[in-house]
DNA sequence: CAGTATCCCATCCGATACTG
DNA sequence: CAGTATCGGATGGGATACTG
């Protein structure tokens, strides 16, 4: 990855593998559909675990709750838990995870951009 | 998705549902550890199988001609084979592979950025 | 309402073997 | 060298039922 040059300089080969290697498993963890669906819908909104439901949508309750533990996790989102009954439990995006979705923002304006060409070059492919 | 805002007030439900669906599953391609990975080690190179094979590391022979073959199919990547003995295939970002490049960019540099943040987290949240 | 647990199928993915 | 095919284990992911 990247570690390469920006960690350059300072750390010996031990750390420099460590940090790699820790920068692989959160790549991993994020650089997958749902979990980058999830950070693009919570946007900068705090919604609740239905509203977030509703809002990803496809979403199956196991994933929500899967990605959202391993955002959680990582930093990502923040988890809030009412003590109402029935409980409300409300998740937002961290300082961290709005950095992110500055990025997913711009993967999802890529898609648009180039739906055209995409669905185009399918075409010719499966031809 | 983003798909309401960017195609608003010209098509009809019909379209606007089409484009959409298409986004998802373009998306649901793209957002993939792998190919995201391979578009990073790509950049601005032209790489044989055997380098990219090299230069992903972890990444197995099998899922390297998936992602490939899926990456030309949406037009991000494009395979040119020299008719050679042995034979020599070189894969290269299209335009539009290095507009989505640019955004998994900004993924691999928040990553590094956020590095410390997310092991401090992962150690909270562990006890 | 939010969450955990279970069952079960589909897909992912690595290993290996085979071809032009 | 690059690619396809196949097998089998691991993981993803849906459906359902149950708890505080």
């Amino acid at each position: 990855m990247v570690t390469k040059q920006l960690l350059q300089g300072l750390p010996e080969d031990a750390d420099l593998r460590r940090a790699d290697s820790l920068a692989r498993e959160i790549f991993s963890d994020v650089a997958n559909k749902w979990a980058l669906l999830i950070i693009e819908t919570l946007g900068d909104e705090t919604l609740r675990f239905s509203a977030l439901r509703d809002g990803v949508e496809g979403i199956s309750h196991k994933m929500l709750t899967q990605n959202l533990r391993m955002l959680e996790r990582n930093g990502l989102v923040e988890r809030k838990v009412h003590p109402t009954v029935p409980p409300r439990v409300e998740y937002t995006l961290t300082e961290a995870g709005r950095g992110l979705r500055a990025t997913v923002d711009g993967m999802c304006e890529w898609t648009h951009r180039h739906l055209g060409h995409i669905e185009a070059s399918r075409r010719r492919f499966d031809a």
